[in-house]
DNA sequence: CAATAAAATGGTTACGTAACCATTTTGAGT
DNA sequence: ACTCAAAATGGTTACGTAACCATTTTATTG
């Protein structure tokens, strides 16, 4: 492989002034980094970011841990934040966090020096958060938060709990089946917290048998449809703790020949893109912005990087109901 | 920052005794490899990855250039490729491939000395062909090939683009729009040889006038729309050239009063899952295996970079025409 | 007990780049 | 033409790790 030293002696010069020629051409004369440049060109010679990186104690690289991709909330995330990161001179090692293998994950970010480390897949209870802390490098979750509360871009999720379930009771639903995930992740605990607050509000108590938790899984999903079937007392509305868990279940019922909203309402929380498609029409809460929670996350962990200050990042945005077509009142008989 | 050489001095051993440690336990007495551990924990040190590549000659790393997610297609193989990528002990580099910066992009990946690089950004005139051939690094395109039908793995998109054709034509429409993206791209370029070649084989002649090429973004895709609205004789059928395409164009169709397939078939290319979903239930046509091809991609990239030896890798997997419930036979009143 | 071989540990250097300090060259002013 | 300051270029070292070679320690064998 090509180094500078070679381009120095081909171009009969210093590596000093090759490195200039590359990262200060002002202070060389124009002869002397015409050659240089040529000798480049002939060696094809490309210099080695990671070599650079020992030297300037900097990696211009940052982590992503994201949520799967089978759900679109991660898709645009995901999206937003490589396509951002890039735009400011950063490269993105990706991931795709999975319990098995979380802590194989954590140690390669680590030992890759990155400048910053943005991650979903922090638990309410979550040893990492310290390690985080200790390692001394900028880091932001987002769509979830660690119980210290800090370092977090979130929506606010009881209160998105809350009004799905709230409206759903004011459709006259009262059978509402709750389809989340583990309540040791900050999300969904936040917005059973508010399933649970909007029961206590209407006056309506919560039939245990009628909440499923899960891993979000197609096939744990597929499952919890099939349970819900067997229910002496069908629901006659479907809560789902995500758009893609909404969405999954969508696709569950109308398989099995039920319409939706008429024979089933479903009401889903985020807000994903893909939920207003014209033969989805997802009734959602979820935040107002144009800008998603990864964006924000991003921006934020970016000012982080550059300003070297940490004041502790809290973020929780405000949601609001987005009243589509797959909710309608509680058919009477 | 700790290094070995901290580590070292507090444990009162060599530095070359920490790597040992790490890297050939069984070549330390056990008493100093406690001492030395003890260390570890007690200073906090993590390796750093960077000044290991320095020294190997490898950094474990895969640049992977995407199409953007907005495209499920491309959802579906960057998880395959970033989880598949990393059970085999690599990190990813993700990029999304925009025109405006795709130079710098490269740029980027050749100066991070990855291991190999796994992209659908190519066109099938591209100098940058040339250029990652004589950088030496494995590499693979998938979903697009160069015009040197060289380092690839793809579908059959000329078969494809002829079933499409084919089965709207055995349908009885001829009132049929091509939605498509760049011709400069192989993947259009072969999926719309094959539309041409099956309305030569059934007789029909294409008119130019409902042709639409676009940069597959939302925008363009909803032009196109407005153009297709307005032609004399509105299509009976859209042949999208790919389920992305297929699936925003169903979204403008039912936005606008339109029933789908009883106004109008759609048929997309690639047999992405969120077609297969109830209330979308696209016909297309696509790969038959469960796999993939940016699974089938990035696994013969690893062959290649474990290997060393690079047979010139040419893959182009037969396609099968899901006849789902976006398209009927014409209607004819 | 001594010699020798094996095991364990240490020292030096290199990987490629850039920061820092030193030296040489060039240009301006008298 | 000489002197001095500025500009341009060069030399050395460090970043952290591991490969390679050297030295020391320990164990085995005669």
């Amino acid at each position: 492989m090509v180094s500078s030293k070679d381009v120095a002696k081909y171009a009969g010069v210093s590596q000093t002034t090759v490195s200039r020629v590359l990262n200060t051409p002002e202070r060389v004369k124009e002869p002397t980094y015409k050659k240089v440049m040529a000798a480049i060109e002939e060696l094809n010679y490309i210099p080695d970011a990671n070599a650079r990186s020992l030297v300037q104690q900097k990696t211009d690289t940052i982590a992503l841990i994201s949520g799967p991709l089978y759900n679109p909330f991660f898709v645009e995330t995901t999206s937003s934040i490589v396509n951002y990161a890039n735009e400011n001179g950063f490269k993105i090692n990706v991931h795709f966090s999975k319990n098995e293998n979380i802590t194989d994950t954590y140690h390669s970010i680590f030992e890759n020096k990155v400048d910053g480390i943005i991650l979903s897949s922090i638990l309410l209870e979550d040893p990492i958060f310290e390690k985080l802390e200790k390692s001394g490098i900028p880091f932001i979750t987002y769509n979830r938060k660690h119980e210290s509360n800090k370092n977090f871009v979130e929506m606010n999720n009881e209160q998105a709990g809350f009004l799905a379930a709230d409206y759903l009771l004011s459709l006259g639903h009262d059978k509402i089946c709750w389809v989340g995930g583990p309540l040791e992740i900050s999300t969904f605990k936040g917005r059973y917290d508010g399933f649970l607050r909007a029961f206590q509000k209407n006056g309506v108590a919560v039939e245990q048998e009628r909440v499923f938790l899960t891993d979000t899984s197609k096939k744990q999903l597929h499952e919890t449809f099939l349970k819900m079937e067997m229910l002496e007392e069908k629901p006659t509305a479907i809560y789902a703790a995500t758009d893609a868990i909404a969405i999954q279940m969508m696709d569950f019922y109308i398989s099995a020949g039920y319409r939706v909203p008429e024979d089933i309402s479903i009401i889903g929380i985020d807000n994903v893109e893909i939920g207003q498609h014209a033969s989805i029409n997802l009734t959602t809460v979820g935040i107002s912005s144009s800008m998603n929670l990864g964006q924000l996350a991003i921006e934020t962990l970016i000012d982080m990087i550059h300003e070297k200050n940490k004041p502790c990042i809290q973020i929780t945005k405000a949601v609001r109901l987005f009243e589509r077509k797959t909710t309608m009142s509680r058919r009477r008989v």
